[in-house]
DNA sequence: CTGTAATCCTGCGAGC
DNA sequence: TGCTCGCAGGATTACA
């Protein structure tokens, strides 16, 4: 559910409540969630006060003064929010730490546990980790590594911007709008794309991801920020679950298929499929 | 190697 | 009202 805009609203919500709190207790759940919960983590985590609070695509990552970090993923319904202590319990909450002082608690929430939780020994475990996984910020993005990237792979852009070694922190909204927002076909192959389109798509994702986290990402249904605040941006989104109504461009019906996997809105007026053309015209 | 499909889960809306 | 079906913001693995 969570993507990068959803997830930094959730770091910059939870940074002022939670650094330099110590975790003076912790609950866990027996539901088990994507990586399983190690028995010495508890031990590990009581007494510990947070250091820093920050995100890498769509990981979350507590920094704890001992040397830990604690890494999270939202999954598609995670939710990671303080709460006071005697706010009731909601169900799927699968972990509790509680603060000192008076500042409440922090809870891990998560219907259908596609979420994970996992604690590293420290700075270099977790660098290996994300590493392994992410490819640069969308903002960071070298515009000829991008190209490159592109240029070199037979799979649709929908398919490139959702590999999280390519961009990361992308998911299938800001895909979508992305594209758009680039006139591009989400079944277009990277193949095909010129050096203008690449431009092109690699600043819509910047420009779409920077726009939602000045709206605190979007809720659709299940996201929360880290203070249980909705986000706004789902009142901007130009054709993600905007199936049969008008393009905000060209007012031809927004259209979707399944790309990737995925359900992928998009403009058949704005975004042409023309792999053919843009073949010819590269040789 | 590349690319797609199935899998892990629960909840909800659509359609009958 | 109640049931079944399909789909949902993600990542990983298993297969063609």
């Amino acid at each position: 559910m969570p993507e990068l805009p959803e997830v930094e609203t959730v770091v910059r919500d939870l940074r002022p409540l939670l650094v330099g709190r110590r975790f003076v207790a912790l609950r866990v759940g027996r539901r088990k969630l994507r990586r399983p919960w190690k028995r010495d983590w508890a031990a590990r985590l009581v007494g510990a006060t947070v250091a820093g609070v920050r995100r890498r695509g769509k990981w979350i990552v507590l920094d704890l003064d001992a040397g830990p970090r604690l890494v999270v993923h939202l999954g598609m319904t995670g939710q990671f929010t303080v709460a006071k202590s005697d706010e009731a319990m909601k169900d799927h909450t699968h972990l509790v730490f509680e603060l000192n002082g008076d500042a409440g608690e922090l809870r891990f929430r998560d219907a259908r546990r596609f979420g994970s939780v996992e604690l590293f020994a420290d700075e270099a475990a977790v660098r290996a980790f994300l590493a392994d996984r992410l490819g640069p910020e969308p903002a960071e993005i070298d515009p000829v590594a991008f190209r490159e990237a592109l240029q070199r792979t037979g799979r649709t852009l929908k398919a490139v911007l959702l590999d999280q070694t390519v961009v990361a922190g992308v998911g299938n909204i800001y895909a979508d709008e992305a594209l758009f927002r680039a006139g591009l076909h989400p079944q277009r192959r990277g193949q095909t794309v010129t050096a203008a389109e690449a431009d092109r798509l690699r600043e819509a994702v910047a420009a779409v991801i920077a726009d939602a986290i000045e709206h605190r990402g979007s809720t659709i249904r299940d996201y929360v920020g880290g203070s249980g605040l909705r986000g706004g941006y789902q009142d901007e989104f130009r054709v993600y679950g905007r199936t049969g109504k008008p393009c905000p461009a060209c007012a031809a019906v927004i259209e979707v298929v399944r790309v990737a996997g995925r359900s992928s809105h998009y403009c058949p007026g704005c975004q042409k499929n023309s792999p053919q053309r843009a073949r010819r015209a590269q040789r």
